[in-house]
DNA sequence: CGCATTTCCTGGAGGC
DNA sequence: TGCCTCCAGGAAATGC
């Protein structure tokens, strides 16, 4: 399940090995994954030079020049990887892209197709993106790695519960369902915990949390679940390091408790009860930044 | 508004 | 060995 840090890892390693190359060929093998406007991509990207690869959230941005980009989201099992010349295809593999350098491709990979592709221009238009692209889609919430702790805690003063707003990629863009239990358990936070209950320290903490375990991960190159390869087809490593993540039975590696699984949001939640625990109501209320507790109308 | 549920999709795991 | 069912989850749509 690619998320910030895989996603990150990848986007590094294409720019390194890609981008100055000039697209020669591209080949798309399924035709739904892209989405969005119905441009014909092959002819568009094609001898367009690669400018320049990032990430943007959990998204892979590839510009081109002659104001195409070309957006990526990986979704579940998508895999982004650079490919020498012969080298076999893998099964589902929609689109190649023929580079200058080396006879080398990028090639697109998604045996699930929870992932897509979309073609916009540098500077699509809001109601562009909206349109076609969808509202979520478009919208570009902060990085967990920039956001500041008066952003961050805006985006914790609403009526939700953390781990569900931490999924939600509007406010804050990048993070799973891995990372956000890691997180919270580094934070010591349990996922039920209604954000707009969290004191100044707790979001410092969170913060804080955010930004070790995923930079942590990058410079592990993600976590391997099943199916994430880097650009380079390899393996990350920092699932050796998930402290809370698919260990249910398993001792805490902080205090030895048994972590717990719960279901939070549909998805599959992970936490020590005794690192995170619920907190009282009453206990919170000192830190609470009342000046946003007002709800404004219209 | 928030939240649970369902949908899309395939491969791998577990039961028998 | 083989068949069956279940399960994983990012994000959108739907219903309460």
């Amino acid at each position: 399940m690619p998320e910030l840090p895989e996603v990150e890892t990848i986007a590094r390693q294409l720019q390194q090995r890609a981008s100055g190359n000039t697209v020669t060929s591209v080949t798309l093998h399924r035709a739904d994954v892209v989405h969005g406007w119905p441009m014909p991509l092959c002819a568009a990207l094609r001898n367009q030079k690669i400018e320049q690869i990032y990430r943007q959230g959990k998204r892979i941005r590839i510009q081109f020049s002659g104001d195409w980009t070309l957006v990526v989201h990986l979704g579940m099992t998508g895999r982004i990887t650079i490919a020498n010349p012969g080298q076999p295809l893998e099964p589902h593999t929609h689109l190649c892209i023929s580079l200058s350098e080396n006879r080398r491709e990028m090639r697109f990979c998604d045996p699930r197709r929870f992932g897509a592709v979309w073609l916009i221009g540098h500077d699509e238009s809001q109601d562009n993106l909206r349109h076609w692209i969808g509202r979520k889609l478009a919208a570009v919430g902060s990085d967990p790695l920039e956001i500041s702790l008066d952003e961050l805690a805006a985006c914790l003063g609403r009526n939700r519960r953390i781990k569900p707003l931490l999924l939600d990629q509007q406010p804050i863009s990048g993070i799973g369902n891995i990372y956000c239990d890691e997180v919270l358990h580094r934070a010591r936070l349990h996922p039920l915990t209604p954000a707009r209950q969290l004191g100044r320290g707790d979001v410092n903490r969170l913060r804080r949390a955010m930004r070790q375990v995923l930079s942590e991960a990058i410079a592990a190159g993600g976590s391997t679940i099943s199916d994430y390869r880097t650009a380079d087809n390899q393996q990350g490593n920092f699932q050796q390091k998930h402290r809370v993540y698919n260990r249910a039975g398993k001792k805490c590696k902080r205090c030895g408790q048994t972590i717990q699984r719960l279901l939070v949001a549909g998805r599959s939640t992970f936490l020590c009860t005794r690192c995170q625990p619920m907190q009282e109501l009453a206990a919170s209320a000192a830190g609470v930044n009342r000046s946003t507790g007002q709800s404004a109308v219209g």
